[in-house]
Formats: structure tokens, C-alpha cells, sequence
DNA sequence: CGTTGCATTGAGGAAAATCAAGTTGAGTGG
DNA sequence: CCACTCAACTTGATTTTCCTCAATGCAACG
């Protein structure tokens, strides 16, 4: 089932019986989430750095409001983050999948500003922030890589506020399937056949919909035969129709 | 009219005349620029880095699309960074006032996601981003407010995006207006007297709403006798009020 | 086999967008 | 100083979109 798009099975394979002995060297996500060009005595360094955690589906990864130690690189699963104001408004920030990043917010006040919720059995590596930083010092090209990191988050979360700024119902979920579409590829799933990890509710929060509107789309959009939805099973059938969805608003 | 709070009136006007000399030492940016507790000699090599720009109202700081090389630390003035879709779409990312680090967007790929645009005269110090890590990796503290600095910016962004996915139009605007109150306020002027730099279309584009909505909330707070509104000029009658817009949804 | 959680669908209503006039105010030039 | 222009703003009427409420379906699970 899991079909890794950089490295050769049988390395991935050699992974799953050490996978209990943290190491950045072997790690299947080495070009994820280090930066290449790294030589075997940095990669080294960072090994002293990371250890395991597992998450079970349901369980938090981290509160908000606890303080932070450390950033999380997603090994494997798939985790949502929700920021929670003291009006009980909360709100999905993001859907998180292997060889992403978390925890980015905390760094300004040290204490965590969202939850961090795993939606199916997940693996993280746990990186010490303050270790971070020292050895960061001392490989330019790590440090790069991070701050890199840290402005595409940026980045992405300029492109959620546009979502959420200007786009229709429809236009939204169009955007959001693409956008899974598109990293589940990358990962070396099929592109236009997936599972959604996440409830409508949880969709509907992140885009800024009710459950109701994100049911109803998904209708749409099966009628239209554009996609076929069985519950959580997602076939996109036409990417090309899909993808019209975002730019124009002419609907027949 | 300009009242600093963190330093003496004295230096501000001593700065004024300096004020085409780039020094960060004499710089009354600098508690809310650069950390607190650099030494004279750290002072001194950021102090190499930065040169100043003046940009004129309607004028652009940078264009998205363009190569990255520096960040700009905002000294005087007031901008807006808005990012564009290639259909067309686009959207007003954020307001920027004196303090402010721009361009952090741009790291991740060396190029400008957004534009930034004046909309007031403004002047910025130039910060060349590769010398910026350079130094920081002398510099240990410098390193770690510069990631705090990134850092609250995805927060601000989350807060942005809760705002966008889960508010109404009134309890955007009356956000809009103490975010703004509050930020004046910490710059030494009246957090109930100010004047807004956009138009009405921006304020609108920034809380995801049209400028005739944005008009009728405006109105409507006035009604209300929350506020007064005098073209470009707010005046807060009743800052309780306003925040309790942000809470409850009850209207007598 | 009832309970529970999640999803779908319909009907009605509220909020904001859109469309359409007007108004105001700053800048321009006679 | 006045007329003119233009952009920004306000306000009202109408339409669209999405939310809310409610009923129902459906699969998983003790």
C-alpha cells in the first residue's frame, strides 16, 4: 500500500525493522524534511537530536497552552491542528501528513497556541527546539532549511486566508481536494484515489463551512460527475473539471 | 503628534536628525526590532547590515514575483502586503505598522509571494537576508527573536484565518478595530483616536467582505454610539462595547 | 438490536453579495 | 471662487449563498 516515491523499497523496508532506533541517516523522509547536501557527520549531529512518539487516532499531540519544548516531524498518520479562542470559537488550522512540521507556532511565546490531534495511528519525531538551534548555528544549510520551513508556512497560511477571503462553498472544497490530491501524490498515493482522514465537521471548519455545505458540495460534485464520494472514499473522476472549479464561477 | 512610549523624547528628535545615518544603536526601533540585551559589539555588526528606503504613498516596497533579498523593517509609515491568483483574485494579507519585519513570506522560495504597497509615505531598513543569518549565527539571541519574529507571524496569520473562517461581519470589523487600537496604542499614540490609512475596499478585502458591507458595519457601530465615524477618522466612544462584539452575538 | 456518531437531504430564514442610486470631499482648472 | 471630475463612501432594494433546523439514513459497536 505505501508506495514511497524517493527511495527504493527495500531500503524503506530495512526502516520498518530499525524503526524503533531514531535515525535521521536512514529516515525514509531524509529529503523531506533535511535539507540535501548534508554530509554523514551533520546528519550525525541530528541524530543525537530526535526521538520517537507515537499517537494513537483521537489522542493530542500536544495541547494548547502547554509549554514548548519541541517541534514534531510527522513520520507517519495524519494529524489536524485547531486554534481555540476562550469563546469556545475554535477552529481546523491545517490537516498534517508525513514529513511536515509542527508545532512552528509555539516558538514566539513557548507555549503552544493550537492542539495538535492525531485522525489516525501517528508516528512523530520529537526535535528538541533549543538542540535545534545550536546545531542549526553550526550547519548554514540546516538553518536555511528551517527558516525555509517556517516561511512556507507562512505561504500556506496566506493562501488558507485567501480561500477563506474570497472563494464560494464550492470553490473551496474544489480547493481542498486538489490540495490532498496534490500531497498525496507526492507521498506516492494515487492522486485521485484517497481516503479522507477527517470528518465533514472537520472540513467544514477548516474552509470556513458547516458540515451541511460540505455534504451538499460533495453531492454537487458527484452529480456533476466530477468525483464519487462513498462516505470517506474519494475518486476524483475528472481533475481537469475539478480544477475549473477555482477559477471560474460559470456553472451550467 | 508622535508620542513614543518606550523612549525618551529627547533621543526620538536626536534620531530625526541623524535619520539618514542607518545606525540600529541610536535606532528607537530597537526594543521592538531587535532583542533585548545585545551588546554594544552586537549592536554594531547588525548595524553594517541595514539601509534605509523611502517609499511614497501608492508607492511599492516590493512586487510579488520579484527575487528576495532583503527583509524591511518598517521605521515610519503604514503599509499593506496583498497576494494575487493568476485569475485574478486577490487579497489584502495584512496591515503593517512601524516594528513591523516584512518579506518573511519570501524565504521560502526566493521570491516575493506579495505584494507590499504604501499607503502612506513610509521608510524602511533594508535587511539583507543572507547577512541577517550570517550574523545570527553569532549571535545566539538575535537567531532566536528572529524565529520568534516568524513565528508570531503564523500566528497572527491563524488568528487572521479563525477571523475569516468563523466571525460575522460585525465581530470582523470590531476585530479589525481593536487590533488596530491596540497596535497604535503600543506605538504611543490614542488607542481611541486614529485615523485609517485604507479605504474601505481594503478593510474589506483583508476581513473577506465587500466595502458596502464593511460601509453598513461602520454605520451600524455608529447607530450604537460604539464608535464615531468621520470619513477616514475613527473615534472609540465605548471600547467594552466593541469587544463585546466579539463574544456574544445577542443585539438588543 | 438499540445506541451512537457521522452523513445526507430538504425547507426556511438570515447574512452578506450584488446592483443601483446618490452623496461627499479632495483635487483641478477655468 | 466656482464648476467639474473622480474616487471613495453611503444607503436602499433585491438576489444569492450559506446557515439553521429538522428528519432520515446508515454503518459500527457493544
Amino acid at each position: 500500500m505505501f508506495k514511497p516515491v524517493l527511495i527504493e523499497p527495500s531500503i524503506y523496508c530495512q526502516l520498518d525493522i530499525v524503526q524503533f532506533k531514531s535515525s535521521c541517516a536512514a529516515c525514509s523522509l531524509r529529503e523531506l524534511c533535511l535539507p540535501v547536501g548534508l554530509n554523514e557527520d551533520e546528519v550525525k549531529k541530528l541524530d543525537i537530536v530526535s526521538q520517537k512518539r507515537k499517537i494513537t487516532r483521537g489522542g493530542y499531540l500536544h495541547h494548547a497552552g502547554a509549554k514548548f519544548q519541541s517541534l514534531y516531524a510527522i513520520r507517519s498518520g495524519f494529524l489536524k491542528t485547531c486554534v481555540l479562542e476562550q469563546d469556545g470559537r475554535h477552529q481546523v488550522t491545517g490537516f498534517h501528513m508525513t514529513g511536515e512540521l509542527l508545532g512552528l507556532d509555539a516558538i514566539s511565546t513557548d507555549v503552544h497556541t493550537c492542539d495538535a490531534i492525531a485522525l489516525e495511528d501517528s508516528e512523530v519525531c520529537e526535535i528538541p527546539f533549543a538542540k535545534l538551534e545550536e546545531i542549526s548555528r553550526t550547519i548554514p544549510s540546516l538553518m536555511r532549511h528551517f527558516h525555509k520551513i517556517m516561511s512556507r508556512e507562512i505561504v500556506r497560511d496566506h493562501g488558507v486566508m485567501l480561500l477563506l477571503g474570497s472563494m464560494k462553498a464550492e470553490e473551496r472544497l474544489a480547493s481542498f481536494l486538489l490540495n490532498l490530491s496534490r500531497r498525496f501524490h507526492l507521498r506516492g498515493y494515487s492522486e485521485y484515489n484517497f481516503n479522507l482522514r477527517m470528518t465533514r465537521e472537520e472540513i467544514g471548519s477548516y474552509l470556513g463551512l458547516k458540515l451541511e455545505t460540505v455534504s451538499r458540495a460533495f453531492s454537487k460534485f458527484q452529480d456533476e460527475e466530477i468525483i464519487t464520494v462513498d462516505n470517506k472514499h474519494i475518486q476524483i473522476k475528472d481533475i481537469a473539471r475539478l480544477r475549473m472549479k477555482l477559477s471560474n464561477s460559470d456553472v451550467s
